[in-house]
DNA sequence: ATGTTC
């Protein structure tokens, strides 16, 4: 594996970088997303990971390089992306259940005053409420308590094997669905950088994006005081944006941008996690890297996957790591299940194998935290 | 993805 796998279809058509091998699973209907969106105009380049699974407006696991910005490449959750906390709190101090239980305050959100404070702190006041400030959202977002497993890189973390880590995947909730569907017809030949258009576009997706981060803080916040301990933030990487790179316009969906060198790698409920850190030195993965396992089946297929029996939902409340997964919606249950995602070990093969991540630590699920309510 | 989708 060395470098990536090229390919130049036409002098139209950009460049695509693809980081993955013939052992990855691929959606076939993913990669003509991905030849397709290399043709738009303006689009120099384009990378796709090993978690790419088609999305609705493009693929999903991948960046793309514009002269001009495609809101639709940046799609619905802007600012959405995954924050890796340590937990000041020792495994053995942790009783599943009980933890499961007090969990539960996540669904109320952050506190008012605690949420303006914070949002104050950010710059954001004026610009966006605290409404839904804290709160996880649905589709694949979590709130996950995770103990470390392995650590195999000691110089590039001070995590230690059975320490307790907090993994929070969400994004700006309403807000930037709202930016998005607020935008008129001209988003769908992409926005001149130059534009008013643009500008606008830009100035509350920038919000957004800020947003969506103190959004993540927060819940980790009521997650850790709900557990009696104190979160310590690892990184916090965006993986649905636009933003300035090299003289153009760099959008990631489903595409992580490592903070500090460092990117959290979901791995699902029942498969681990990874933290890794990203060397940044093969410039046709656009300073990104995967930012889960990836979808193997759609949210739909999956309800033919999974018996609906009483007993067969209940068995996906609880993981082969005996971990607890909280999640109050049946279809949403199921619809997350581990069996929709892809192998992490997998993905994390051909992250190393094109020299664009390396594991530093391993961590497994021990509660998930989806919803309480929902169900049918 | 979504103060949601009859």
């Amino acid at each position: 594996m060395g470098n990536p796998i090229s390919g130049e279809r036409s002098a139209a058509c950009a460049r695509i970088s693809k980081f993955y091998n013939r052992a990855a699973w691929i959606d076939g209907r993913a990669e003509e997303q991905l030849e397709q969106v290399a043709g738009w105009p303006g689009m120099t380049a384009v990378a796709g990971f090993p978690d790419l699974h088609p999305g609705r407006f493009g693929p999903v696991g991948a960046a793309f390089l514009a002269d001009r910005i495609w809101p639709q490449l940046v799609g619905p959750d802007i600012g959405c992306g995954m924050a890796l906390f340590r937990l000041d709190l020792p495994r053995r101090r942790l009783k599943l259940d009980k933890a499961a239980r007090r969990l539960a305050v996540l669904e109320d959100g952050a506190d008012l005053h605690q949420a303006l404070a914070a949002l104050d702190a950010a710059g954001l006041t004026g610009l966006i409420g605290p409404e839904a400030l804290g709160t996880i959202g649905g589709g694949n977002h979590f709130c996950e308590v995770q103990v470390v497993g392995e650590v195999m890189d000691h110089t590039r973390t001070d995590l230690q094997k059975d320490d307790l880590c907090l993994l929070v995947h969400s994004g700006s909730r309403g807000r930037g669905a709202g930016i998005f569907q607020g935008l008129d017809d001209s988003w769908k030949q992409g926005f001149a950088a130059e534009s008013d258009a643009a500008a606008r576009y830009l100035a509350l997706h920038d919000a957004a994006t800020r947003w969506a981060r103190v959004n993540r803080a927060l819940i980790a916040s009521s997650a850790s005081e709900a557990l009696g301990s104190e979160a310590r933030l690892i990184c916090d990487t965006v993986h649905n944006h636009v933003v300035p790179h090299s003289d153009s316009w760099l959008h990631r969906k489903g595409a992580a941008c490592p903070e500090g060198g460092l990117v959290p790698l979901a791995g699902s409920r029942e498969a681990p996690s990874y933290l890794l850190e990203v060397p940044d030195t093969v410039s046709e993965a656009l300073g990104s890297v995967s930012h889960g396992a990836g979808r193997k089946y759609d949210r739909s297929s999956m309800h033919g996957r999974i018996r609906k029996t009483r007993s067969d939902l209940a068995a996906l409340t609880h993981t082969r790591f005996g971990g607890r997964v909280i999640c109050g919606d049946r279809d949403l249950l199921l619809e997350e299940a581990g069996q929709a995602y892809k192998d992490p070990e997998q993905v994390l093969q051909n992250l190393e194998g094109f020299g664009i991540a390396n594991a530093v630590a391993r961590l497994l699920p021990l509660v998930t935290f989806k919803t309480m309510g929902g169900a049918a």
